[in-house]
DNA sequence: ATTTATTTACGACAAATGTCGTAGATTCTG
DNA sequence: CAGAATCTACGACATTTGTCGTAAATAAAT
């Protein structure tokens, strides 16, 4: 079958990314403030150019609007994401859910309403079909 | 409080750490041998050198016993592990861990088995305080 | 004790990342 | 329109990673 290729993004990728599934499509002023928003403090042309790069390797995409210039992604949500989780799922716990779960709830960090909620996602997954 | 810090890994470091953490102490020759068997193709010298910056950081500590230079972890395998999949938690999915837990086992790819294991554990969590 | 095989120590490199500064281009204001 | 404000394009750097090659140091074999 033809292995569809994932991006990986990296950490500041991602942040870019995220606010972009959040809010597409959007300028670098726009996405910049998102990030300083959300508590990280970097400078406007280093969000510039890391979108810049990411349009090189076509990640985004650039459409510019009357002069402004917005950009959009290329690349789904849901599977880079899924991407990213199962590579650490993977390359840290062999491939065992169960294990990585314990891992990143282990140690009463876990509110009990997620647990609660995680396990009828559970039970709803196990029960249909 | 002291806020511990946990080192994190790059992917070949893990590798490394994973032999470790099965069988310490072990020499850049096994660490090596292991890695091949598991499947990546890799270098003698690439392996030592990537030891070799791991005890620089204080990652490793070397022994040496009758000749030979052993080589044992300094962190938690536990906690290094937990901290990898925190971080992802926390990246990319917001700090939830159901939303991970959907990503990573979404569209059918977990076993029947390991989702039974995982409600298990789940139920154990929840009713134990 | 020599020769041979193994190991270790170093130094190099290329690519990827994260960050900016500066200059030129564009848009907005008065 | 001219000056001010804002953007974009580029180029630079320092780090980190992943990989090796080569030479020097050790250990093993004959």
């Amino acid at each position: 079958m033809s292995e569809k290729i994932i991006y990986q993004p990296s950490e500041a990728e991602l942040e870019i990314l995220q606010v972009l599934w959040q809010s597409e499509p959007a300028s670098v002023r726009t996405i910049h403030e998102q990030i300083v928003e959300s508590g990280k403090t970097v400078g406007y042309t280093t969000v510039l150019k890391q979108v810049q790069r990411l349009q090189e390797k076509g990640v985004l995409q650039k459409e510019i609007v009357e002069g402004t210039h917005f950009f959009r992604t290329r690349i789904n949500e849901t599977e880079v994401k899924g991407n990213l989780v199962k590579k650490v799922m993977q390359n840290a716990f062999g491939g065992s859910a169960l294990d990585m779960m314990m891992h990143a709830l282990g140690n009463e960090k876990a509110t009990p309403e997620e647990l609660l909620e995680l396990k009828n996602w559970l039970d709803n997954q196990i029960s249909k079909k």
